[in-house]
DNA sequence: CTACCGATTATCT
DNA sequence: GATAATCGGTAGT
């Protein structure tokens, strides 16, 4: 498996968004049996945000506490608490010419470590169990400690490799949003 | 199956 | 003080 680097990350948003389709999110869990786990699941949705170019993205009005991670290098973790119950996680990447992006990573197809992600979710089948930004951060523990975690190093414990490349993918417009809701940023792997 | 509503708090105005 | 890149439960069709 081939860790994806920082030029990966180092591109237009909406095209790392869609690129990250069918790469492998993997997450190093320590369980307690002082041997880390291996939790992974395959990218199947993703959506981009922009900044000063898309009103709906936390960092269309500029560096906040929250978004910093935002500004910072591509190829980072930014996790941000939403909604007082939920995690959403985000991989930051934009050009070189923008100062700010990120894709928000909204579903993943569970591979590895499914039983200790059903014991996190509190779930006795893997139906539901990574399919929703909320859900995902909740199977593979991600919280706002991992907030500006590099994924591009070896020895992080969150990490995407590179996979499958998916036959078919749509854009649609995104989820949840109250701002630019014209923008087909939303990505995912079609059935068909 | 779909539709609505309440939960619960960090963050920004 | 309002809002939010959501979810799960419950009620309705």
């Amino acid at each position: 498996m081939v860790r994806l680097d920082v030029d990966f990350y180092a591109r237009n948003t909406e095209n790392v968004a869609r690129d990250l389709l069918g790469k492998k999110l993997v997450r190093m869990y320590d369980d307690g049996s002082g041997k880390l786990k291996r939790l992974s699941g395959m990218i199947y949705e993703t959506e981009a945000y922009g900044s000063k170019n898309d009103p709906a993205s936390h960092a269309f009005s500029g560096l906040t506490n929250r978004n910093s991670v935002m500004f910072s290098e591509v190829g980072k973790a930014y996790v941000y608490f939403i909604y007082g119950m939920h995690h959403c996680m985000n991989v930051t990447a934009h050009s070189p010419k923008r100062d700010a992006g990120a894709v928000l990573i909204r579903s993943l197809i569970p591979v590895e470590g499914i039983n200790t992600m059903m014991f996190l979710c509190n779930m006795k089948n893997k139906l539901n169990l990574t399919n929703g930004p909320g859900r995902l951060t909740k199977a593979l523990d991600i919280n706002k400690s991992h907030n500006g975690l590099n994924l591009t190093n070896k020895q992080s414990i969150l990490q995407i490799e590179d996979d499958i490349k998916p036959k078919k993918i749509v854009s649609t417009t995104r989820i949840g949003i109250s701002r630019a809701q014209e923008k087909c940023w939303r990505y995912l792997i079609s059935n068909d």
